[in-house]
RNA sequence: GGACCGUUAGCUCAGCUGGAUAGAGCGCUGCCCUCCGAAGGCAGAGGCCAGAGGUUCGAAUCCUCUACGGUCCGCCA
């Protein structure tokens, strides 16, 4: 149950009566009143906006709906008070009954949070996508794991989701890769190599190049480029996916299609998609305008085919084909979305590193134009996340093959941390990642903070469990035993989950999930320590099995709110911390 | 020259798509364990929400301009 929804459901409801009975005049939306819970708790439970966002349309003061309102609404069991404050809100405060059904819900109802706002619809992620010249460096993990818990989310919020990796094993930078596992390949016959400009020298490719030489022996040794070359280049990419997948599973991500852009390739699906796009009269022949500002060196006019992009808002129209008549990237990105949309996705989202900043336009632009405007596509952009050490900044080369891997990081801090540290900021938002931070147990590190709120509900539980309380029934305690205002007040922030998460899944942002789990977890500490000065508060009351058990319902059921949230987030909820 | 993102407490960041007196952590000051894990909690100090206009009952939030920072700008992917 979602207790805002509702409420809402019932201030609509009264809203309507009132319109019937000529209260408000007709024709009036509702779309836009609100139920939210107020920023200071002192203003009761829940507030609506519905008589000041009303008062204009039907040309009445704000005060007199939401008095009639409040009539209205307080007729209802659930509604204890509503009051009219400020410039027209209308403060309600919930009986406590209403509170004990919500978190009963918690505890018996494993799917309590879960939404149905996506209703089924077809949705892609496409996170990752990182080029298959190496492992995953740190500069991936940001948006692999956003996208990962993007997913989860909008899982949880009732879409079809299916996560998806793009390989990108058309371009020049696997042939690059070829030749250095190609030297690799040689080195491993005894030959002395030297690692160019233009080729990869880091050490994770000494073992494709072994690996090459068990499959084929010596036989490309000495042997020209075109021997080898496009039989190395899908050794060397499947071998450096499966290092891809190995370091994507060690961030807890699985994918459910890996999609290569080589198949696009000499099948005719770039074609298609390009003659789809000109069947629409959106690609033509012609000649791009000279950039402003820096002008490159070498920059000459010339005709070529371009797609209409600025027709759906793009600043430019965009080249499809290079100056040696092969295709730019676009134009196998455009097949690929084309693909995408014919796969009968109801909505896309690409999940991008901040250095494709400028290809957002020209991509939503050429999916608007393949969908016909159907198939919306939200592109949520990584931004960079520097890492610190000792106080210091350490940095990624790879040419120099030095750069920090995942393998790296999930060595360093682990998993969990890397995984909640990266969801408590927007995506969008640059963010220093700090390793003596997040190592430590303490406040500073809110990954511990949120798994020690979870692991002190367990270890409440074994204590009871000790003291010979019964727990086998937690959902059916007495909860009218634990109603005093400070366990309401955590009652009440897991009663708002559900709404969390669907404005999280509206927005594409999960980070508001991890803030949300950070919020909770501070209600649940919070009344921990108000056991120290009032006895009655202690969970576990020593003659009072009844209240115990109610008590520990309550906790328990943010514990179970708490891990709903940690899954999501692909984090492990800690029963003990240690 | 242009595009996109950002600018909120000393520092790192939230702010629920326009609501009430702008929030949290760190740091600073002072309290709270004969008590289920103090790895916690409570309280205090600290703000011209970058600046200027505009929109309306109401703006950190929406619009315009300016400043500063980041990312990027055909023939890399």
């Amino acid at each position: 149950m979602n207790l805002f929804a509702d409420i809402r459901a019932l201030v609509i409801e009264c809203l309507t009566q009132m319109t019937s009975e000529g209260v408000l005049p007709d024709g009036l939306t509702f779309d836009n009143v609100a139920v939210e819970p107020p920023r200071d708790a002192a203003h009761g439970d829940m507030a609506t906006n519905a008589a000041m966002v009303l008062a204009k349309p039907a040309k009445m003061k704000p005060r007199d709906i939401a008095e009639a309102l409040a009539a209205g609404l307080a007729a209802d069991a659930r509604v204890s008070s509503a009051d009219v404050a400020g410039p027209g809100f209308l403060n309600l405060r919930l009986d406590a009954a209403v509170w004990g059904q919500v978190m009963k819900d918690v505890l018996t109802n494993p799917d309590f949070g879960r939404s149905d706002m996506g209703a089924g619809k077809k949705i892609n992620v496409e996170y990752v996508s990182a080029n298959p010249t190496g492992p995953l460096h740190v500069g991936h993990t940001r948006g692999a794991i956003f996208g990962d818990a993007l997913a989860s989310l909008l899982d949880y919020a009732g879409y079809d989701v299916t996560r998806e990796y793009y390989i990108n094993d058309g371009g020049g930078q696997v042939d690059v890769l070829a030749r250095s596992v190609y030297l690799r390949y040689l080195e491993a016959h005894g030959q002395t190599v030297e690692f160019e400009d233009g080729t990869y020298p880091g050490a994770y490719l000494i073992n494709a190049g072994e690996a090459l030489k068990a499959k084929v022996g010596d036989a490309y040794v000495g042997q020209p480029e075109d021997v080898w070359l496009a039989d190395v280049r899908s050794f060397a990419t499947d071998a450096m996916m499966d290092l891809v997948r190995e370091d994507l599973a060690s961030l807890g991500i699985n994918m459910d299609v890996f999609f290569s852009e080589k198949s696009l390739y000499g099948t005719g699906r770039i074609e298609q998609a390009i003659e789809d796009l000109k069947s629409k009269d959106l690609i033509y022949w012609g000649t791009l305008k000279p950039p402003k500002g820096k002008m490159p060196e070498d920059w000459k006019p010339r005709e070529q085919w371009l797609f209409k992009s600025t027709e759906f808002g793009d600043d430019e129209d965009r080249p499809v084909q290079k100056g040696d008549g092969a295709w730019t990237y676009f134009a196998p990105d455009i097949a690929y979305h084309f693909d995408k949309v014919s796969r009968g996705f109801d909505a896309l989202v690409d999940v991008f590193g901040a250095d494709h900043t400028g290809y957002v336009k020209r991509m939503k632009a050429a999916v608007a134009a393949l969908s016909e405007n159907r198939v919306p596509l939200d592109i949520k952009l990584a931004q960079i996340v520097r890492l610190f050490k000792n106080g210091e900044e350490f940095k990624m080369s790879k040419r120099a093959g030095t750069f920090i891997t995942v393998q790296d990081l999930v060595d360093e801090v682990g998993k969990d941390v890397a995984r909640f540290i990266m969801l408590t900021r927007k995506n969008d938002t640059p963010f220093d990642f700090d390793f003596d931070k997040v190592t430590e147990q303490s406040k500073d590190n809110p990954v511990f903070y949120v798994q020690y709120a979870h692991a002190r509900v367990h270890s409440v539980m074994r204590k009871a469990g000790d003291a010979g309380i019964d727990l086998s029934d937690l959902a059916g305690a007495d909860l009218s035993l634990a109603t005093h205002p400070a366990e309401m007040a955590v009652a009440a922030k897991a009663a708002e989950w559900p709404r969390v998460v669907e404005i999280a899944a509206r927005t594409n942002e999960p980070h508001r999930i991890a803030l949300y789990l950070y919020d909770l977890a501070s209600e649940l500490h919070g009344l921990w320590n108000r056991g120290n000065d009032d006895v009655s508060l202690r969970f576990i009351q020593e003659d009072n099995v009844a209240a115990s058990q109610a008590k520990i319902a309550l906790v328990k059921s943010v514990s179970v709110v708490i891990s709903h949230g940690l899954s999501i987030l692909g984090v492990t909820p800690a029963e003990e911390m240690r």
